[in-house]
DNA sequence: AGTGTACTTGCAACTCATTTGCATCTAGAA
DNA sequence: TTCTAGATGCAAATGAGTTGCAAGTACACT
């Protein structure tokens, strides 16, 4: 049944400090099924019967970043993209300037990362996030001819 | 005299195939001497008496970074910003979260990090381009007590 | 140096993601 | 069950970026 999803869901949130509405609690299981991070619009067009208002949606994806329970990530694609933060693995994203197909991955080697930038960056005292994308072709559209210009 | 920067400007934009306008050189000198990354607005205030219209500093932006002589990064300020590309070295950015200061940093250590997740995202066949910035506290707005909620 | 035209610019209007104001609603504490 | 701080829905605003089109101009070619 789904109502383990959703009792995870509620857990999530009163941990957090918010009521376990039922918009929030929609959201919160879309961002569980979905593979890959979601836009805005995705969300609100997957809601089915049960609509939530897309104003509300932005306001309960800003809450749940800033409450460390979502990322927020930019494909390029004019517009943010949600996916539940992974507290395992700082892992990224990789995607396919084509057609927007998204994959997974991780070894940013962020604490390397992170120390070798303070050292060149002598302004700087400390580093609270980073933000990687790589972007390439699938191998779909890789074997696909290129159109005449 | 800046008269070298404006012949370096239209030997760069004649070689690139473009036309070398008032408009363009005007955004290119105006990049050549930004010591961090620009956006529109800032560019299009920073123009003094002879003004450019905003949206002609998009067109040039646009048509600057497709032919590879600008590049556009993405400081989550909710716009775009863009700097002369570095042939060079390729470098990457690390913000102030508070004040929005910028300081340049090298040693993403691209190859590495590509190979890497090519051998993970099995439906990737080639990577063509990466964004990679670092968000933190400079010295000042780190030593600035966090003022009461 | 003068001409013609393809490439550019400026202006107005538009698109679309995201935000804000406000009245109404409701989760959950008492 | 009641009460109310916190949420939601709807409408309107904001602001980055885009597009259509008429007018302007760089520069290739005389
Ligand atoms: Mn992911
Ligand atoms: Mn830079
Ligand atoms: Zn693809
Ligand atoms: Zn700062």
């Amino acid at each position: 049944m789904d109502n383990e999803r959703r009792e995870e869901a509620v857990t999530i949130l009163r941990k957090a400090g918010f009521r376990a509405t039922e918009p929030r609690l929609l959201v919160l299981s879309f961002l569980q099924n979905a593979k890959y991070p979601v836009s805005i619009q995705e969300i609100v067009a997957g809601m089915g019967n049960k609509s939530i208002h897309q104003v509300t949606v932005y306001r309960i994806l800003h809450a749940l970043k800033h409450a460390g329970i979502v990322t927020q990530v930019d494909f390029r694609h004019g517009r943010s993209y949600y996916e539940l933060r992974d507290e395992q693995h700082d892992h990224h994203h990789i995607v396919c300037v084509k057609c927007g197909r998204v994959e997974d991955f991780v070894g940013c080697d962020y604490e390397r990362l992170a120390a070798k930038a303070l050292k060149q960056a002598r302004g700087f005292a400390t580093i609270v996030s980073h933000s990687l994308e790589l972007f390439g072709m699938c191998n779909t559209c890789s074997k696909r001819k290129v159109r005449a210009a």
